[in-house]
This record gives C-alpha cells, structure tokens and sequence, in this order.
DNA sequence: AGTAGACAGTCCACAATGGAACGTAGCGCA
DNA sequence: TGCGCTACGTTCCATTGTGGACTGTCTACT
C-alpha cells in the first residue's frame, strides 16, 4: 500500500484514538500544522480514499453527520512501513521571502512594515511555544521535539529580521546611495 | 491582474533579464529555490498564460526550441503590485518533522540514523552558504539577505537536529523505560 | 564518427490548496 | 419559547502545484 504524506499522518493520528475530520483537521493544525500544511478537503478526500483502501473504517454517520474513523490493522501496518520510509523532500515556499529577495524593488518603509508584522507573528509564536512546551514536554516527548523545532525556527526567524533591519538602517545612513534601490 | 505568487515570481526574475523556461527553473533552485518551490511544469504553464495576458512576450524560439521570455511594460507593473500586497501565508511541508513526531513507533536507531542524514544535509547548506555569501552579498544584497535567512534556518536546524540526539541519549540511558517506545 | 551530458521543452496523472456553500447542534439570552 | 449566534462537520470545485517520464538538440570530448 503506497500511502502519500497526507494520508500517512492521517492514520498517524488516527493511531491515538478515533477520529472525525474535522477533528483531524483541529489536532493537525494544532500540533505541527505550521510545518505540516494539510487543508480541509485534502482531509476529507483521503479519508475517503483509505476507507475504500479498507485502511480505516467508519460507522455511520453520527450528530451533524459526523463521521469517525478508526484505524484498522492494515492501516496501522500501512502507516508503520511508511514510517520505515525515507521521508520525502520537504516543501517549502515562504512569499514573504520571495518579496524581500526583490525588495530592491521595494520602498524602504514598505518593507520595514513588513518585516515588523512578520516579527509580531513570529513573536507570538514563541511565545506559545514556550508557553506549552513545558507540558507538552512531559507527556508527549516526540511531539515535544518537533515544538522544539517550531521553537527554534522561530527564534532564528527573529534573529534574521533584526539582520534585515539592521541593513535597512544601513543603508539608510549611507544615503540609499550604493546600488540604488526603488526600482521602478 | 491578479498573478499567483508563483507568477510573480517568475515575473521578478524576468525583471533583471530575459530567459528561457530553462533558465528561469535553473536561478529559481540556484537561489530561493529552498524556500520558494517551483516546479518545472508549472513554470512552462505560467509562462504561456503570462504571455497570453501580455505581461510577457517571446519572440520566435531560438536554438533548440528554446523560447527566450522577457518582460513587458504590463508584466512589469503588475510584479509592482504584486510587490505591494500583504505575502500570502507560508506553506511548509516537512515529512522529516512529521516522523519525528510519530518516532514513538520507530525504534530508536531508525530515528537516529535519520538524524545523520538530516544533518549532513543541512551542514552542507551551511557551508555553501557561507561560501557564496560574501561575494553575493557585495553585489546583489536583497539576495543576500534571504541566503541568511537559508544560513540562520540550517544554523536552528543543525542545533535542532542536537536537541533530538540529546533526548535520544538520555533516553537510552534511563533504559527506554519511560513512556514506552517502540509501539507495535 | 560516436557518445555523454548539458540544454530545452512537453505531457500527464496525481496531489494539494483555498474558498464557497451547506447544513446541524447547542448555547445564551430576551 | 423562540431567536440567533457560534462552533461543528462535510462537500464541492476551480485552480495551482508536483513529479516523473519522455522527446529532442546542441556541444565538447574521445
């Protein structure tokens, strides 16, 4: 059974205990959502697609039409040999990136403003991190780590803003003069 | 004229020159391409629906069929407002992380191994962003900036990647009592 | 003259995104 | 009691993006 990603962590979830979609999509972007992008309805297909692959199994329908699925064991053997896997490249695409790679192009203020509204986001991240680690820490070690990650890839984010600032005011100081930025 | 970012992107790299399909996939993944993904096919895609809405133009393909794109007046104006609109979310996908998080299922020297491997990868990012930045940054420093934010990702990584060979240890030294590992 | 390897592009099946749309259950309160 | 708000839960679809296989061409070297 060659699972993609998506379903692999789905039915890795599904390993603690028995759940909708939605409740997938809750605990998802709850835990490592911010490295492990997922989206509704690539939920709900695939959870179609590993119950018709007999990987998972649901009831009927209950409340509001809700539909829990619980791991069965070909699912639970299908997840494991996908954990065995090298895991696939990551993906990786980051606009705000992208924007600051032509921000030649950019007035200077313009992207001073951007770079503060991507420390406060930044920021607040960390802040949770730091706020939930310690729990985390203490009942779920392997979660924990990738927290842990969360929380590095946020302290380093914060770290390059400060290099972006610090070569805004550069410039600056020089008269905006050295390779003249404002494109257009 | 909404572009997608990926578009954009294109458009931007349009803007220092004009270049083939080819050469724009090739100084994409010889730059940002970690951080800002981009596929062969969906590059061949946009740039014939860029040039359908005239915000680029080839002339007749050259030597083997090689179409040279270069940017029109329109495509320039629209990368500008591109530029000035909020950068969409990120969008990470990182399968390693994700096995992490379920390394409560994978024996302890599985886990490990892929840790090396993950480490010599980012240890060569490392290095050869340090190798290139000095020259880089004197002549291109937008770039520049986003190679440090590429040195300041591997950096967290690499010290991450030691967080986990350090819970490993302790783990392995408290006689992987706690909490069970290794499930099925 | 032969061929390996970079160059350049096409095609296609499949995966994933982002929203809009739709309905339901439960609660808070007038 | 009934009203409406909010959280729950799912579906659908157009668009975007991925990954790999495939075809051909030019260059440099042997």
């Amino acid at each position: 059974m060659e699972l993609n990603s998506t379903a692999a962590s789905l039915l890795g979830f599904l390993h603690e205990q028995p759940r909708s979609g939605y409740d997938l999509e809750v605990v998802i972007d709850g835990s490592i959502g911010r490295f492990w992008n997922v989206t509704r309805s690539q939920i709900y297909r695939e959870l179609r697609e590993l119950e018709a692959a007999g990987l998972v199994s649901s009831g009927e329908p209950g409340a509001r039409a809700r539909r829990v699925y619980r791991l069965t064991a070909r699912g639970r053997a299908a997840f494991g040999s996908w954990l065995e896997r090298e895991p696939p490249r990551d993906l990786i695409r980051i606009p705000f990136l992208l924007q600051v790679f032509f921000g030649d192009a950019l007035a200077p203020d313009a992207l001073a403003a951007r770079v503060g509204a991507r420390r406060a986001l930044h920021q607040a991240e960390c802040e949770e991190y730091r706020r939930r680690l310690p729990e985390v820490e203490a009942e779920a070690p392997f979660p924990a780590l990738t927290m842990r990650f969360g929380l590095r890839y946020a302290e380093a984010s914060l770290a390059w803003l400060d290099d972006i600032d610090a070569f805004i005011a550069r410039r600056k100081r020089r008269g905006k003069s050295v390779g003249g930025n404002r494109r257009r």
